[in-house]
DNA sequence: ATCAAAAGCGGACGATTGTCCGCTTGGTGG
DNA sequence: CCACCAAGCGGACAATCGTCCGCTTTTGAT
């Protein structure tokens, strides 16, 4: 079965100076769309943000998408595998702003822990900024669908993406070595997991500040004091 | 609105030595529950265990478990909220288990960076053991219920917890001071998250072994080189 | 023992998701 | 220009969750 979006194959790959290169068309039309397709899928991705903006996601059924879209279920579903992928879909653009500000970053050079520490701010503001469709795409991935959450495209590239900048930090000295980067990366990454960083933001109260700063502690230097054996 | 199971009220308190006491009825029955309530309740449990265990929790319908226990589906979701709420009550003896060996460790002493490490490689063990459940508790919880998930009274005493633990720590000379310890509690529990903890055994085929040793690794001495500015 | 109120009970019901299957249409080769 | 057929289309349908509301049983006070 295909993932969200983009066929299973279109992951990010590393390029050849060991940039991850972003999954090209992922929330874009399929090749051969024929125009009428085209044009139905345009209109229900319209009318679908229309909607999730006045009434909220969760209360915005795919039937009254297809309806207001003048679209049947069929057709609808043909498109987006489920609520989650067509939500995934309207994340095309915030996901696309990611790719070019950890493009940005990367040209510009710069330590590849900071580089880092950039990546997991955006992905802070990217959590905020995306909150409805976020929780709407983890409600939908439920089930039987359960692994496809981190089996996406988007969450693919981001893992390629710490993984790289966690290689390089070690070959560049900035990072212990032996590093277990594969499975760091997935610990690194974890705290910022949309629902939890909701939760620390709207019911524990904390800033996004004080979220980011704790975590950069704890990943540059860890919990132990110096000195401490290590 | 009551969480997941249990009052509000309910959830972990500090006792005077500064240790996490468990809440009380996680998973137990109401106080002045009537005769014939706790009856069916049984046979409610029962049944679903049993039915869980045959054909797994996704395959198994709300509706199916109140017939097979001879129930109304008034009376079962009187009883559960809902099929999470189910799920979590048949948690119950596993949730005591980690209680258990919190405790265990607690009395024995030793540093509490080490009791940290232990809880976190129970919590490892108890995801694997208790997969499906929670995941159809993860399932359950979301559209409007999505913050249940961390206001519950089992994380709430996992974050108290690691909290209380932390702050030892830093009390002790063991971590650094100036820790941020909620904020840092939750980045630590974060990588813990039954989905991922899943997805990394299953799909990236990590053991159980590989995940702790990285994420020890991490949370003791972050990520940079001995000797870089801290 | 009696009786009233509270708690428990159960099936009908509404809403939602996602699937199915037969009809329609766009685009292409003769 | 036409005919073909895969892709697109749409509404009916099934399954599930969770709610509602009127009936029954338990409990405890008189």
């Amino acid at each position: 079965m295909a993932s969200f979006l983009g066929s299973a194959g279109m992951q990010g790959r590393r390029g050849r100076a060991g940039r991850v290169v972003p999954p090209l068309a992922f929330g874009g039309a399929p090749a051969g769309e024929r125009r009428d397709a085209a044009e139905s899928r345009r209109r229900v991705l319209g009318v679908a943000r229309e909607l999730f903006s006045e009434r909220g996601v969760d209360a915005v059924s795919m039937h009254e998408i297809g309806r207001a879209a003048g679209v049947g279920q069929g057709t609808l579903y043909r498109r987006f595998k489920h609520k989650g992928a067509l939500c995934m879909a309207l994340l095309f653009e915030g996901v696309e702003g990611l790719y070019g500000r950890a493009r940005d970053r990367e040209e510009s050079g710069g330590p590849a822990l900071e580089q880092l520490m950039g990546l997991l701010e955006d992905l802070a503001c990217f959590n905020e900024e995306n909150a409805p469709l976020l929780g709407a795409v983890r409600d939908a991935v439920g089930g039987e669908r359960r692994v496809e959450m981190y089996r996406n495209p988007f969450y693919s590239w981001l893992r390629a993406t710490v993984v790289a900048l966690l290689g390089r930090a070690v070959e560049e000295g900035e990072a212990r070595e032996g590093l277990d980067v594969e499975a760091v990366a997935e610990a690194v990454l974890a705290p910022l997991n949309v629902d939890l960083y909701l939760y620390q933001r709207a019911e524990l109260g904390m800033g996004r500040g004080r979220i980011l700063t704790a975590l950069r502690g704890l990943l540059l230097d860890g919990l132990r004091r110096e000195g401490t054996a290590r």
